[in-house]
DNA sequence: TTGTATGCGTTATCAG
DNA sequence: CTGATAACGCATACAA
């Protein structure tokens, strides 16, 4: 264990060039008069030692820290896991660091204190917050999101809630209209908890497409899960598929773990895909392409959605919102269809 | 936009119940002489508005941060979304917020402004910090690692530098016996970077398992690759496969997505898995068991890494290191063989 | 153009 | 047992 380099601070720098404090803290923010042959000593020597003035004391006077708040809460319950949700925050995450900013997950304890979301943020100092996954009805999200804290979300919907996400609806119409191409009649649709935005947009959706199109349906093709993941999807779609009279030629998944369990499940009951039925994924996780059958999904654009997110935020902090836009935006990001081999040709 | 519900202080509370703000602060830290009378109302009082002390200003005077710095450079490239490491990080991150530590992504800069690691470290008074991934060459490791910060690793082992990971050695033979077992006779193995500690010592056990074991052996049939990832792994795969004279029996990949994209390369080249060839991975990640085949890998314990790793680091922080154990520790955590159905019975 | 004084919110030291 | 005071490191208003 070394002892600790002691950190420079903007007194020594003072000290070393014959100066005051405060005129290397107005070089080093471009603010005030200064002569332009001081400022140059002053930059040199600041390059030179690497100065950076510390966080912590920084923050505390200026009461932003340049730091975005991330919400994650875990209702999937795996967190960085998450194959969408991970993919999203990386993104964010590059992002926003490319502007100076760093991100910071949110708790709801500090030290062995527990804080609401607005507490904590306002503890930090915080200048804003991503809310990737959140449940509407938390009292805490409902706070923060009223509050004055600049909030944006990679998710969910509320009034108010500047949001960025994809458009589930062209989803939808991209994956039935790619199962009508192929000569798909009936078609069903297996969604995960309905309390999430996504995959409740996808049914509205799903919904309209059956009557626009008159399709055959039967009410039994459709049902909504309980729990997120593989293996829950795995589970239920047994006991979906055990309740058909008779199968629909295609089901589109709304994601694509739901996709896996629901093929694998099918398999198991002696369906061939895509033979027998295709089966339209959603997300486009990595291991889409992977899975046998390689996965016909939509593919969600997790970077725009993430930068687009970011993008708002910053503006919102940096007061840069233009003229109309203070009001409630909804960026909707395009999807895009990836054909692969669980739709027959 | 709200205005902001200002914030309480130290002071606030102090005029409010007629104290020094002084007395409130050592009643809150349980430090010093204070009465019980007013203790016992200070802390009603206190517990009723939920007052929090300001982290920042805590932090600036007590010049350590409560938080845990994550080193988690992209030498793999997918950060977050890798499958192992972004496990062992959300294990980590559960475990070090359940002790009162909140985990901060440390960047190369601020604001700005370049800062190697340590600086950075520095400036943000940041407690411990955990390696997750790293380069053993990088000046910026060096410099962390062999300064006053707490620092424990994941991934790679470093003069001084305590840390937790597989027990490699174990995986590759529990792999190999497997396949013996099973009847396999000729071995070979796909490795990735060996600049990786985990590859080159996979490779390290498994060559001296050829020797004691006298399996026949040719040359071709093991190979490390650069790079990391699914695509990647198959890319080369495809090459590596047309290299051989004769096909072995089984070959151990040591990593799920090597397996993944060897198998895949494996089936395009016509072989059956796993009646021609036996493929065993390594990490087993989640959708190890969703791969057709199901992969038969090695389990790597994530969650007993990330927890072992975070002991070790809040123990070096609170300077409770039981004597002896300054010394570096390498902890190895046992991993597990899972036999699915990529290796014939 | 430069320097001084003060406050940001805490905590630790030292009187009272 | 309690309270004034200083200090953490920086930034700003104001004085020189």
């Amino acid at each position: 264990m070394k002892s600790p380099k002691p950190r420079q601070t903007i007194y020594d720098i003072a000290r070393d060039m014959e100066l005051s404090p405060s005129t290397i803290s107005k070089i080093l923010h471009h603010t005030g008069k200064v002569s332009e042959a001081t400022r140059k000593r002053v930059l040199e020597y600041v390059k030179k030692t690497g100065f950076v003035a510390n966080s912590n004391a920084r923050i505390l006077k200026a009461k932003h820290s340049w730091t975005i708040g991330i919400v994650f809460s875990d209702i999937a319950s795996f967190g960085l896991e998450h194959p969408f949700f991970g993919s999203v925050l990386q993104a964010f995450k590059n992002y926003v660091e490319k502007k100076g900013f760093e991100i910071v997950f949110i708790v709801k304890k500090l030290g062995q204190a527990e804080l609401t979301y607005y507490e904590w943020c306002q503890n930090k100092s915080v200048d804003g917050v991503l809310l990737l996954t959140g449940d509407l009805n938390d009292p805490d999200i409902i706070e923060l999101v009223s509050s004055e804290i600049p909030c944006v979300s990679a998710d969910i919907i509320m009034p108010g809630l500047h949001s960025s996400m994809s458009d589930d609806k062209m989803g939808i119409e991209l994956g039935f209209q790619h199962l009508l191409n192929i000569g798909c009649r009936s078609i069903g649709a297996y969604c995960g908890p309905l309390s999430s935005r996504a995959y409740a947009e996808r049914t509205q959706a799903f919904r309209s497409l059956i009557e626009k199109h008159h399709t055959p349906f039967e009410e039994s093709w459709y049902t909504n899960i309980n729990g997120y993941g593989y293996q829950n999807a795995y589970d239920n779609a047994l006991k979906w598929i055990a309740s058909w009279k008779k199968a629909p030629e295609a089901i589109l998944a709304f994601s694509d773990d739901m996709a896996m369990g629901l093929i694998n499940a099918l398999k198991v009951k002696g369906y061939r895909i895509p033979q027998d039925i295709s089966v339209i994924g959603y997300d486009d996780i990595a291991f889409a392409g992977m899975f046998n059958p390689p996965l016909t999904t939509i593919r969600q654009n997790k970077v725009a959605i993430a930068e687009s997110a970011a993008e708002i935020l910053l503006n919102l902090i940096n007061g840069e919102t233009a003229e109309g836009e203070e009001e409630q935006q909804v960026h909707r990001i395009p999807v895009q269809l990836v054909i692969r081999e669980s739709t027959r040709k």
